[in-house]
DNA sequence: CAGATGGATTGATCTATATCAGTGCATATT
DNA sequence: AATATGCACTGATATAGATCAATCCATCTG
């Protein structure tokens, strides 16, 4: 557990900004039903099929979240950086996880009893509001994601991964991937082959620049434009 | 409007399930912030990157949300029967319409202002536990399509849409398709040659009845087992 | 009624990308 | 030190499904 979001959520520098309509009481209700664990990079916070418990809040570190397919084949439907939490969509239909998150790297996460969230919401109104927008967000993201595996070939797919990992996940152009090329195949709907093919392609355009894990965007521009149009 | 939702919102026999925890008071909200109106087949309700004001509840007929990608592709993403009401995502994100809404058979729809929905969340927690549960239901039924896009071929997603229509949407095994072969296409994200062969394999093999736009499933077992192992 | 329009259908061809079958390299294990 | 394991990478091959090009048929239009 991180120092700073040890002793209680009260003062906790790593809370998700969705508790900020919280009143003390009620980050009371949530400190004394949550536990926050460490996790090495590669094991399993949960997994698909599983009952779910928990809203997981990830304080440091990074979790990848996919859909199982059969035995080989997975799709990465989101990447969690702290400080957010894993939206459980499971947790107010069937209490089943409907995707499987792993751990990135050396990560550390709160989770927070179902209940409290259900809770919160029917005591705080401005609470659930927060909610929906987030749920909304999710439900958002899953729509752009399934309109770019359509139709889109794979150097379009990678350049939209390339991109979400620069604007959303590493937040810089330039980052030190956490990710195998197959969690970069699995994030662009591709084989580990093809995903390895298209980066090298990128580097011999000029677009990126590449050396094993360290990758940087050269020209953004192109790298969007490539998205675009496929 | 039909004869039996249009009085009011109060004794609305053609009412979603979603305003059953609304006390009178609410629903003559409700009932003062909606219009009914009709639609023909082919018409659109929304278009997708439009403002959105209103959430649409379908009271009779049928409609198809669907994204749009280039001038000449699209992915739909759900069908809506009576009576359900369509959900917005960006009404609490960026008030923009992330898919488009067409009707396929002659439709009646309520329009109710977003605003309201807004207002009732923060008036009623079970509403607002009710919408959320609607939310996730909906995030889950997009999970499970970017699950069945990925590594399924196109019998596997054919079979797939064929079960989802009889199982959710026309609600019989045997049906008179409202949808056009293209339709079926983009349900299934493929072409419409690949959906008019695959839809003759089926017939072919004994799986289904077809003629024109009658469609019965004769075995559905091995629907089943062709929709799960591609 | 003739012509136009648009969906359904079929066949032939092309190609993007998966699959297969390796090699090389680094790290972990005994 | 020797061996095993796993990821990164590369080239050759196969193929699923798109694309292209017709034809057919029903409905709409002037």
């Amino acid at each position: 557990m991180g120092k700073l979001a040890n002793l209680s959520c009260l003062g906790c520098l790593k809370r998700s900004e969705i508790f900020n309509s919280l009143i003390e009481s009620e980050l009371e209700m949530i400190d004394c039903h949550r536990v926050s664990v460490n996790y090495s990079a590669g094991e399993i916070l949960f997994k698909q099929g599983t009952p779910c418990y928990n809203f997981t809040c990830i304080t440091s570190g990074m979790v990848k979240l996919y859909i199982e397919h059969d035995d080989h084949h997975k799709t990465i439907v989101g990447l969690v950086r702290p400080v957010d939490y894993i939206f459980v969509p499971g947790a107010y239909v069937d209490q089943r996880h409907h995707f499987t998150a792993v751990a990135c790297e050396p990560t550390t996460a709160c989770l927070i009893d179902t209940h409290i969230f259900r809770d919160l919401v029917r005591l705080n109104p401005q609470f659930a509001n927060d909610f929906i927008t987030k749920l909304s967000n999710q439900a958002i993201a899953l729509l752009d994601r399934i309109s770019g595996f359509s139709h889109k070939h794979i150097f379009g797919r990678m350049a939209e991964t390339l991109l979400y990992l620069a604007n959303h996940i590493y937040k810089s152009n330039i980052f030190d991937l956490t990710l195998s090329r197959q969690d970069l195949a699995d994030l662009s709907d591709m084989t580990k082959e093809s995903a390895i093919r298209v980066l090298k392609k990128f580097k011999d355009d000029g677009i990126i620049r590449l050396e094993s894990n360290h990758i940087e965007i050269i020209n953004t521009t192109m790298l969007e434009s490539v998205s675009r149009t496929g």
